[in-house]
RNA sequence: CGGGGUGUGGCGCAGUCCGGUAGCGCACCUGGUUUGGGACCAGGGGGUCGAAGGUUCGAAUCCUUUCGCCCCGACCA
């Protein structure tokens, strides 16, 4: 893989920024923070998007749209949620302009000054929870498995296209249930498809944990993360899945009528992934010549470059191009005939490298007298010249390879990259070197704060058991030296 | 808000120290030749040099004020 941009350190983040605008995924808006995503990058997010949307429907879940703002006495009724977003809201105050009398500007008028002012959403849970009050009565009610795949929008100080903008796109799964253990398995199953998502369809590794007390989300009981490495060695978090116990029946007030005719607050889950994902999937997969989409998200899978010449008639080759284009398309493939006669063949190749499409075929004259076209991989960066009878079935072997060779490659790097640590030097000295290191922590939020300023590295997760990170007992902690039950899991991240 | 940097055609930059009336690369337009790894030749269009004020015969350049943006810190899907 990009073993050069591992080895770029401080520029890795400005490679990150030219590369997503150059391949045209996004770029920044007139909106300070906010993001335009560029026609080819909504193409990619669709795709995650319809993946996951199936994965909720085939899990029970129904889609639903709940309104951008929400009243700020709805967004205090949770301590612990306020706390945690407060600092970072969006705030409408006013409902109308005019024109100033004195300047002719268009100013807010300031009589038109709302009541109570409304905040723009940075997530959901105040407003669906106030609504569920009304929806559940009874045992019978539940569950209520409701998904919304939304904007929402997070003041933040610094923002980098898709990994933190103030404006992002994302699905927020909001449930309600009658008892715990039910809401528990709830959130841990969708992590579980969260986690299926991104090694399956993304092919990226992730590891399964739960945060720690500080890490945790505003307003839940456990935090549930998947966590996965970037080529740079730092840590990323690809979504949550939040237990909420019953903190959020509380605040609203959501109680049902059990069958014995008790009356109980219901218990909650709330979980998400955002277009976050998009930035993961140029960080993890890019080389130096751009993108590197896997098969199953590319909006082009297969493009075919017709190599024409002005002297010749081209009319035989260009028929030759798209009947193998029907029979790829036939196949179940996403094709695409690049025969623009006004990019020549080397300009198009490096364009649809940089863009990451898995497999490129090109057909010349060459070719066409020897009834071949050549086939390109764009994970390997390799090509070869294969019979025509050939190509079809190559190409869609070829599709599953690279998914997998693509999900193999990362994670033989991630692997690569958890360090066990014994000691506070090791500890530093693994995190130099970029990636996991997996420590013992006496599990005080004290030590964790001490670690974080002396080497800016956070605990990602606790990593939950059947993951090859739960073999080891206890020990001592990496920092304090008090007992530890076991290690968890340490990076710098995004 | 604290520390650092930077504003010059659409994008990326040089020119600023030492004042002389704005240039390069990419992109764009026209014509032609090209097309097996980001073509070449010729011609062309486009900039009140972030803004305001000052010094000067003359300011992108010197002085004053001001605004924007970027990077580092606190926050984060």
């Amino acid at each position: 893989m990009g073993q050069s941009l591992t080895t770029r350190g401080e520029d890795y983040a400005q490679w990150y920024n030219d590369l997503v605008l150059k391949s045209g995924l996004a770029e920044y808006a007139a909106v300070r923070g906010c993001m335009v995503i560029k026609p080819y990058g909504y193409a990619i997010w669709e795709g995650m998007k319809e993946v996951l949307d199936r994965r909720f429907k085939e899990t029970g879940h129904v889609n639903a749209a709940f309104p951008l703002l929400i009243p700020k006495s709805f967004f205090s009724k949770e301590a612990a949620h306020v706390e945690g977003f407060a600092k970072e809201c969006a705030v409408v105050t006013h409902y109308r302009l005019k024109n100033d009398a004195e300047t002719g500007e268009i100013i807010v008028d300031p009589e038109a000054r709302l009541e109570e002012e409304l905040i723009i959403r940075p997530t959901s849970e105040t407003l669906m929870w106030n609504a569920y009050k009304g929806w559940i009565q009874s045992y019978r009610d539940l569950p209520l498995l409701i998904n919304q795949w939304a904007n929402v929008m997070r003041w933040e100080m610094r923002t980098r296209l898709f990994l933190r903008t103030s404006e992002f796109y994302w699905q927020e799964g909001h449930t309600a249930h009658a008892t715990e253990a039910e809401a528990v398995e709830e959130a841990r199953k969708m992590l579980e498809v969260y986690a299926e998502f991104m090694e399956g369809t993304l092919a990226i590794p992730v590891i399964k944990g739960i945060k720690t007390e500080t890490e945790r989300f505003a307003g839940a009981v456990d935090t549930y993360t998947v966590e996965a490495l970037m080529q740079d060695g730092r840590a990323l978090q690809m979504g949550t899945s939040h237990f909420l116990g019953q903190n959020f029946a509380k605040a609203f007030d959501v109680t049902f009528l059990n069958k014995e005719g008790e009356r109980d607050l219901v218990w909650g889950t709330s979980w998400g992934v955002s277009t976050r994902m998009m930035g993961a999937l140029v960080m993890v997969h890019s080389d130096d010549e751009g993108l590197v989409i896997p098969p199953a998200l590319a909006p082009v899978q297969v493009v075919l470059v017709p190599i024409a010449r002005a002297k010749d008639d081209n009319s035989d080759l260009l028929k030759a191009v798209e009947e193998m284009a029907a029979t790829l398309r036939k196949r179940g493939l996403r094709v695409k005939v690049d025969d623009d006669d006004t990019k020549r063949p080397g300009w198009k190749f490096a364009e649809h490298e940089l863009r990451g499409v898995p497999v490129r075929l090109a057909m010349g004259g060459r070719d066409l007298e020897n009834g071949t076209m050549e086939l390109a991989r764009r994970d390997e960066r390799s090509k070869d010249t294969f019979p025509l009878s050939e190509i079809p079935d190559r190409v869609v072997a070829l599709m599953g390879e690279i998914q997998q060779n693509l999900l193999d490659r990362a994670r033989r790097y991630r692997d690569g990259q958890i360090v066990r640590a014994d000691n506070f030097d090791q500890f530093q000295a693994a995190l130099e070197l970029g990636g996991f290191v997996f420590a013992h922590w006496d599990g005080s939020a004290e030590t964790e704060a001490l670690i974080k300023e002396k080497t800016k590295a956070t605990i990602r997760c606790i990593p939950l058991d059947g993951q090859g990170l739960d073999a080891d007992g206890a020990g001592a902690c990496v920092l304090s030296g008090k007992p530890s039950a076991r290690r968890v899991l340490f990076a710098r991240a995004y």
